[in-house]
DNA sequence: GGCGTAATCTTTCCAGCGGTAAGTTCCTGC
DNA sequence: GCAGGAACTTACCGCTGGAAAGATTACGCC
């Protein structure tokens, strides 16, 4: 075992978004993570500085994936994008909290912070879809439009309401349905 | 200082609101509860069980709270429901979180569970007021009602948005505004 | 009235956590 | 081939939640 790792940085993500996976954001321990990818417990300082910065550098990974969600349910229209966004929640609830739990981030990376407006590019794209003669604007970000707001809200408000185990559906499938469901009754 | 407490239940759970509406629910620590209530650390553990017991205890409150208030805002109408709802949220942030957020509290509470209740009547209710010619069934949940799954999604979707700091908005009036524009394009 | 039992609370201990500080090893540029 | 900085380790600190075992009090029952 070299005394330096070579790519620990590469290592740690990967180590901290399999315990993240499969036991949540809270039971993320450094100490445990160091452990798997074979390093002292403080090793990793140096690349990310505290634990919020390794959930930081997680998250912004994170928004890329939930991004590419949306996009390719898009593909097929502008309800389907909105049940990718809530599929992507379901089955990855974990990631999916880490992005959007208060707290959890630095929210002024850089990195996050472009992947976030990645994001919000790509709502907004899937909102010109469901209302074209809008003539929405991409430019601008789905906060300031009331119709954006309101589908990404109920896409989100759904995700979380599953999560939070208020829905009786649980399965992916069946939330997928509420959500069709719930988006119908979203008008222009 | 009598060896029993008296009232040691009800002295932790408003200490431990305290703590938690000031600093959040992960910087509750039984230990400085426990120390505020002046007693030892493991005081409760008779009343609660374990630290989810206390914080299980804590969202059932919470719960009554939030219907509370969706009931004052509903007198205004529905509209003004979905905004005291997000209102809620953002004016208390940390007591919001601890009724939403997954793996805090004790899902099969019988307290807990029968505070969901009381939110969900409240709810429909409020949808029944947007649209009285549905005849909607006020005994349904509103989890069953894909219109009242959209308007509670929306409402909890921004609330929840405004709390990760995804939203530029920050005050609560700022919030109520975005709300208000979101709920618009709900149709019955 | 007194006694036994159960409820309540304390003391003590444990492993684990994140973070800091100081020291060690290795790579890289000159 | 050597300085200097980057990468990593070791040792330590205070904190946490929880388990176990003991002390104290309340209370029902005879």
């Amino acid at each position: 075992m070299p005394y330096h790792h070579g790519d620990l940085r590469r290592a740690v993500l990967q180590a901290a978004a399999e315990v993240v996976a499969r036991d949540g954001v809270d039971a993320l321990s450094l100490r445990a993570v160091a452990r798997q990818a074979g390093v002292s417990h403080t090793a990793f300082r140096h690349h990310f500085g505290d634990r919020r910065g390794v959930l930081t550098a997680l998250a912004a990974e994170g928004y890329h994936g939930l991004a590419a969600a949306v996009a390719t349910g898009g593909e097929q229209g502008f309800l389907e994008a909105g049940v990718a966004y809530v599929r992507y929640a379901v089955e990855q609830p974990a990631r999916f909290q880490l992005l959007f739990r208060p707290g959890l981030v630095d929210e002024d990376d850089p990195e996050l912070v472009a992947a976030r407006e990645e994001l919000a590019r790509t709502l907004m794209t899937g909102v010109a879809g469901f209302a074209p003669e809008r003539e929405t604007d991409l430019a601008a970000a789905p906060t300031s439009d009331p119709l954006a707001l309101g589908a990404w809200s109920i896409a989100h408000g759904l995700a979380t309401l599953a999560l939070a185990g208020v829905l009786p559906a649980r399965e992916p499938a069946e939330v997928a349905v509420l959500a069709r469901g719930a988006l119908a009754h979203l008008a222009p």
